[in-house]
DNA sequence: ATGACGATCTAGGATCGA
């Protein structure tokens, strides 16, 4: 079974392109983040007639905004960190019932942070700090959970292009990379890191200054596994193809085989 | 130091992202 996170940067500019690549990569189910839209803005019915019948969506205006699409049902879903007041559509969990048994999926849209020392940044903290309660109950809860999406946050160095040059600014600061390292405390594996990889591997490079041609990225949309799926993970990779295509989003979407 | 690019809202320029 394939699961996928994929931040759009807004799916009304980007649905073709989901479109586009779920024919090419038959996915079980697509996480999105960034959708930019509201829930009745919505396109169920041309990602129902790609196979996705069951969606879950958590929308809002303008920004934020996430989403499961999947083929098969989920259910028990949650809006958002339950406990942590938010006024931001960022998490959606759900319950799908697979054939490796039952996989709580935590999809989250992490806080930005725009820089150290700013409200947002404080934001940002506070909420790491509401989703890892949250996830420790979770995870009580359910064994088999999945964390996924833009976590907003380099885990280490080598998960980005200058690590001298941007230390201790955002996406990089020891605070965040702290927050990172306690979720994985909670008993959750980088999917990604269970592999050999490819060096230099990022999932987001900036619009500006030919970021993606020069390959100045970071790697900050991730997939978190709890312990008893860890030995089950046959793959995990970043497919940088659709951030080739005409009018990309800024991400590139990451799967997961379990 | 600033802006660079793209999306949104809204009709031009501001705000935000990372």
């Amino acid at each position: 079974m394939k699961i996928t996170t994929w931040n759009v940067n807004s799916l009304t500019a980007r649905l073709q392109h989901v479109l586009d690549w779920t024919a090419a990569n038959p996915v079980d189910v697509l996480c999105l983040q960034e959708l930019k839209l509201t829930d009745d803005k919505f396109p169920l019915d041309a990602i129902r007639a790609a196979g996705y019948e069951h969606c879950a969506v958590f929308g809002q205006k303008t920004y934020n905004g996430v989403a499961v699409m999947s083929r098969m049902p989920v259910r028990d879903v949650v809006k958002n960190i339950v406990g942590f007041e938010d006024d931001s559509s960022r998490v959606l969990s759900v319950t799908l019932d697979t054939p490796q048994g039952e996989i709580r999926l935590v999809n989250g849209y992490f806080v930005n942070g725009q820089s150290p020392g700013t409200d947002k940044f404080a934001y940002k903290m506070n909420w790491l700090r509401g989703l890892q309660s949250y996830l420790q109950a979770e995870l009580a809860r359910h064994p088999n959970l999945v964390l996924l999406g833009d976590f907003n946050i380099t885990p280490e160095d080598r998960d980005s292009y200058d690590p001298e040059g941007l230390r201790e600014t955002i996406h990089h600061t020891t605070e965040e990379r702290d927050h990172f390292r306690q979720l994985l405390a909670l008993g959750l594996a980088d999917a990604f890191r269970l592999f050999e990889q490819p060096e230099k591997s990022f999932s987001w490079w900036d619009y500006r200054m030919l970021g993606y041609q020069k390959n100045r990225g970071l790697r900050i949309d991730h997939i978190l596994v709890s312990e008893p799926l860890k030995p089950l993970v046959k793959s995990c990779s970043i497919d940088r193809v659709p951030r080739k295509w005409k009018q990309p989003s800024d991400h590139a979407p990451v799967t997961v085989e379990i």
